[in-house]
DNA sequence: ACGTCGCCATGACAGATGTCATGGCGACGT
DNA sequence: ACGTCGCCATGACATCTGTCATGGCGACGT
């Protein structure tokens, strides 16, 4: 396998996204995309039939996000390294893309340049993580919420009233406002909104 | 001119976009990108030193946004044409940004064939728009909203309680209060929080 | 000159929200 | 067996929010 090209896999839903990285991509003679999706279902389906050496995955994609595609491929092919390249620098997505299996974790900002530096860094079996972020995620650490907490905060985000919320969990109306004033407290913010903010600035949700 | 090679400006906040994009376009023969830049500010220096036929500019920037730019551009230089590149199909994105000069809109989940058709056609003068998009965006039309109720909605997207925004905008809150239920009403939301989100949905902030 | 409209303000009211105390239930570790 | 913790629930309370009626002010168009 060595002295081949190395084979890409390209995860991105926004396809001129995808296709322009595919064209930078395609520019460095080492290296070649193989496939390219735009959902995290079709990452594990495109993985196992063109088994790529290295796969490039969104963390925000319809479906399956991309940190539960990184341990699906991680499960079901161990040889295909996974790279997270995101939009969003959230503290704690980087935290969990590596438990998840992530080898490498770039943000969109970072110059085009050292992408095709961190491929084959990836391929050679080392990590590759955005510099800046891996201290804000130290800080920021794991989510302090608990699993019904973050649901409650997600099913709030999209302005419901506490009714809403209670009616879609199943749940008493007194009930939501306990997590939710447990959740607020927790993200130190003295409003419902605020708290959905800072849980979803922190990758919390 | 003609025969030439077409000459571009990109502006992107995110540099690993940007360099695809650059890479993309590269690809075509008769295309050529003379300039890039990360923020909305330096595109006018950007235009005015290089003079491109045709310049990508994305909506969400720091510093000026992609529609300012495109005003200031048309202003400056009328000879240089403006495709928005955008991530967002904001209704009112487009509207606005016809408004402001420019000469075509896509939104980034096109197939990137397409992209080099499309600064083909502006370049020679045609419109070119989403087709998905307008629909939507006749449907939305102009924000219902006036210039206070806004203001006050932008100063309520952090969560911030009414006596925050009152003092933000040195107003009572009791008048706060009053546009936060006026702009509540016009968006047809129950609630603050789902206010700002239908208000953003349509590009009116 | 008049009506309309946006803006600011006040006061009052109903309903939603956030907090707190309290209690029961099941899972888990020691 | 016991303590701890998450989860669910209830009731009560203070506060915040959203609505409505009302009024004054200035700008604008007819």
């Amino acid at each position: 396998m060595s002295g081949q090209s190395i084979r890409l896999l390209l995860a991105d839903d926004q396809a001129l996204v995808r296709g322009a990285l595919s064209a930078l991509l395609g520019l460095e003679p080492d290296l070649e995309v193989v496939a390219e999706v735009g959902s995290g279902d079709a990452v594990l389906p495109a993985v196992l039939e063109h088994r790529p050496d290295v796969a490039l995955l969104d963390v925000e994609m319809p479906g399956l996000d991309g940190i539960a595609a990184t341990a699906e491929v991680r499960r079901a092919a161990p040889d295909t390294r996974v790279l997270i390249v995101t939009t969003f620098g959230r503290p704690g997505y980087l935290r969990r893309a590596l438990q998840a299996g992530a080898s490498g974790f770039v943000v969109k900002d970072t110059p085009a340049a050292q992408l095709a530096d961190a491929v084959r860094r990836v391929h050679a079996g080392l990590r590759v993580v955005d510099p800046g972020l891996a201290t804000d995620s130290l800080l920021a650490g794991e989510s302090p919420l608990t699993s019904r907490e973050t649901e409650v905060l997600q099913a709030a985000r999209d302005g419901s009233a506490v009714a809403g919320i209670a009616a879609k969990l199943f749940l008493s109306e007194g009930t939501v406002r306990n997590h939710l004033s447990s959740a607020i407290g927790k993200t130190g913010a003295t409003n419902r909104a605020e708290a959905v903010l800072t849980a979803e600035g922190n990758g919390w949700l």
